[in-house]
DNA sequence: AAGGCTATTATTAGCGT
DNA sequence: CACGCTAATAATAGCCT
C-alpha cells in the first residue's frame, strides 16, 4: 500500500519479496496484537518462511501451543461467558497482575542467583557481601529502601540491575549460550524491542 | 485507524467492541492471506472470541490443524542459540523483567482508578479517603508499610487487592462485558506458569 | 541486508440508515 | 445488529543510504 499499488500475487523478486516478508510479518503480528488487546480476545499466529529458522509467532510459542490445543479440543466454551461478569473480572485481573508482579520480582531473584552461581567457580576470590544471593520472593524487596519520587520497587530493580549488570559485564562468559526471546505485549511497551527474533527455549539452566 | 485515533486498550463498550471486532478480525485474516500469497510462505491465525461459537481461522481449519502440527513437532534450532551471549541475555532479561514490574504496577494502579471511577456513580456517599485514586506508577507504592516477612509490594498488592474486591464485590455492575485475551511473555520464564490464562489482558489502559 | 523516508494505498472509527 | 459511507489514521512499496 503505497507508491503503487501491489498486485495480490507472489513476488517473483527475491530481495523484494524478502523485504515485504519483514514487514507485513511484522504488521501482522502488530494487528493480532491490537485485536486481541481491544477486543479482549485470544489469538494466535504463527507464520513459517525460508527466511527464519524458526516460524514467526504470536503472542508467544508457549501461547501458540496453548492457544492451538483449545483449537483442537474445540469444546464448546461456554466458560467465556462466565468471565463476563464485572466482580469475577475484577478479581481475575488482580490476582493475574499479581502473579505478574511475583513473577518478575522472582525472575530477577532467580536471575541474579543464577548469576552468583556463574560467578563463583571464576572468581572465588570476589565479595559477594554486597549482593546476597536473593531469597526467592524476598530478598528484591529487601534491597528497598525510602526514597522520594520513587517507589521502593524501583528503587530494589534499580540496585538489583545495577549489580547484575556490575558483576556481568567485566567478565566475558562462555559455555553457557542464550538467546533472547520474542516477546508479546511489545506494543505496550513504549520503548522498541519488536526485533528479538529468537523464540525463547534457554533450556533452563536455573530454574529448578 | 480512522476519524479518530483509538488507544491500545480494552474497549469498554460493548457494541463497539463488538463492531471493532468484526472488522479487524476480517482484517488480520485478509492481511494474513496477503502475506501468505505475496510472500509464498505458510501461516496461519486462529482467534477466539465470544462472539463466535467457533474460532475465527485462517486459512482454514483442516490447514489450520496442519499448520499447527509442524509449529509443535519443530525441534529447537541450535543456531538461534548462538546469536546472543551471556551478557546481553541478563541485560535483556532484566530490562524485560523491570518493565513488566512497572507495567503491571501501573495496571493496578489504574484498574483501581477505574474502579473508583466506576463505583462514584454508584455510591456517592460512600468514603474514598481509604483508598485515594493511585497517581499512575506511584500509588501503589506509597501505600506500602514496612512489614516483617513480607515484602513493600506484597503489602501493596495485598491491601490494593482487598480494597478493589471490597469495593466491587457488594454491588453487581452488569453493563461492561469483558474477556480475555492471551499475553505473550511467557516464554520468558523458565518456571512453569503455563496454567495462567489471562495474563495482561486488558490491553494499557495507561500507555501513552 | 538493515534502516529511514515519503508518497500512496489500505484499514477502519464514528455515524447514519 | 448488519451495512454503507467517509474522514482520518495506519501500513507499507519503492528508494536511498
Amino acid at each position: 500500500m503505497a507508491r503503487k499499488k501491489v498486485q495480490l500475487q507472489w513476488i517473483m523478486n527475491d530481495t523484494t519479496r524478502r523485504t515485504t516478508y519483514k514487514k507485513r510479518v511484522k504488521g501482522l503480528m502488530k494487528k493480532a496484537k491490537e485485536l486481541s488487546i481491544l477486543c479482549g480476545v485470544e489469538a494466535c499466529a504463527i507464520v513459517y518462511s525460508p527466511y527464519d529458522p524458526q516460524p514467526e509467532v504470536w503472542p508467544s510459542p508457549m501461547e501458540v501451543v496453548r492457544v492451538i490445543g483449545e483449537f483442537e479440543c474445540r469444546p464448546e466454551n461456554d466458560q467465556t461467558k462466565k468471565r463476563l461478569n464485572q466482580e469475577n473480572y475484577i478479581r481475575q485481573r488482580v490476582a493475574k497482575a499479581k502473579e505478574q508482579v511475583d513473577l518478575n520480582i522472582k525472575e530477577l531473584s532467580d536471575l541474579m542467583w543464577y548469576i552468583d552461581d556463574q560467578l563463583k567457580p571464576i572468581s572465588h576470590k570476589m565479595e559477594y557481601s554486597h549482593h546476597p544471593a536473593p531469597q526467592p520472593g524476598g530478598a528484591v524487596a529487601l534491597t528497598a529502601v525510602p526514597v522520594a519520587q520513587k517507589t521502593p520497587l524501583e528503587v530494589a530493580l534499580e540496585s538489583l540491575e545495577n549489580q547484575i549488570l556490575m558483576d556481568t559485564a567485566p567478565q566475558p562468559r562462555d559455555g553457557v549460550v542464550t538467546v533472547a526471546h520474542t516477546e508479546g505485549q511489545d506494543m505496550m511497551l513504549p520503548v522498541p524491542h519488536d526485533n528479538y527474533e529468537d523464540p525463547s527455549f534457554w533450556g533452563a539452566p536455573f530454574f529448578p
